[in-house]
DNA sequence: CGTCGAATTGATGTCATTCAACTACAGTGG
DNA sequence: CCACTGTAGTTGAATGACATCAATTCGACG
């Protein structure tokens, strides 16, 4: 599936064509082979990225090198380091690519820029963070509240199409558990 | 400590006198006693919440009712059921008072009219939501990388005040533990 | 075919939960 | 003023969930 940058702001935001046409010169987009590297930690975040097609992967690493992975996105999503954007900061996290992927760039001068041609993106910016927010907040509930198995579940349900294009020990790593565990709660599920 | 709502916006957003009048007649502020209920779940939230003084919490319970913390708020705080306000469904949380509490009441209409009124407003609002963002994202990674005591830590050393107001129980709640393992967590600190 | 990473499986260890008993203390009503 | 009650917190013993370590299998790919 390909998510096109400027139809899905048109689809979905509202954005119109002659807004679009004022954005022209600052939309790019990137292509990043599987396994690259689109953020560093200890650099600056200078884009939000839109994943046109593909899968990207933002994670951090504890002291002991185990990978925790903290988002996956998938073709119509938004990723960026807010602490790095916003205010300045060297990254805390990675951002990798989990498949190729086709990014749009959002660099901050075209958000300022969309947000003042466009009134509509502007509302519909606002909306993606309330709605990050969301999920960020059900996933909290989740890892207090549930087991391995009450969380897998959940991710299934919720990602259908990436269990079959991620590795089960990144869903692990998602899910806060080891790879042998997921694989133990997989086979009870079966037999159960 | 008292955290006057209009002050808070002149200070940390920039909103100036001229623009808070133009305010004046959407600003309300409410006390709630102690364990008061603010938002039930069912409900639809109709308020974002800034707390002047006393503390919030926002939780939810869990089919075998058990409660899940998923958020403090002490002075200088928001907090809200994004879900419901934004999309107009039903709140899945419960926001109550863990204190006496006094809070100013943002209608939509409040932050629709302030965000057109006080471009510093509209910035701030968003600069808001991309630090809980951050928050939430750091929590996340705590939750799935680290045990029961590096989490306490974590905890008192964001948030020193909170550990006397609180009592033991909620801080379990919001780590994720049980009261009885939060008590063997301190245990070991102190003789460790 | 051989190699390498992913996934499974078993044995064992560790951390946190559960359940129950007990202490401490604040609030209530006699 | 003291007994009664309820809630918070602590502690111990048993259990359960997940982690760790090591061995093996599986599958993709050069």
């Amino acid at each position: 599936m390909i998510q096109d940058f400027q139809t899905y702001l048109k689809t979905n935001a509202g954005v119109t064509n002659r807004q679009l046409e004022q954005l022209q010169d600052l939309i790019f987009t990137k292509t990043y082979e599987k396994g690259e590297l689109l953020l560093d930690k200890g650099q600056i975040c200078r884009h939000t990225f839109f994943v046109e097609e593909g899968l990207l992967r933002f994670f951090s690493i504890s002291e002991e090198g185990k990978e925790h992975i903290i988002q996956f996105a998938p073709e119509g999503w938004f990723v960026s380091e807010r602490n790095s954007i916003c205010f300045n900061e060297p990254s805390e996290y990675f951002i990798d690519a989990c498949e190729r992927t086709t990014v749009a760039l959002m660099s901050q001068e075209f958000v300022e820029k969309a947000s003042r041609v466009s009134p509509q993106f502007r509302m519909y910016n606002e909306r993606i963070l309330q709605n990050h927010i969301r999920q960020l907040q059900k996933r909290i509930k989740l890892l207090i509240g549930s087991n391995a198995e009450e969380r897998y579940l959940d991710f299934v349900r919720l990602y259908p199409d990436l269990m079959l294009r991620v590795p089960q020990w990144m869903i692990a790593s998602y899910l806060g558990i080891t790879p042998e565990s997921l694989s133990r709660v997989r086979k009870n599920l079966v037999k159960g």
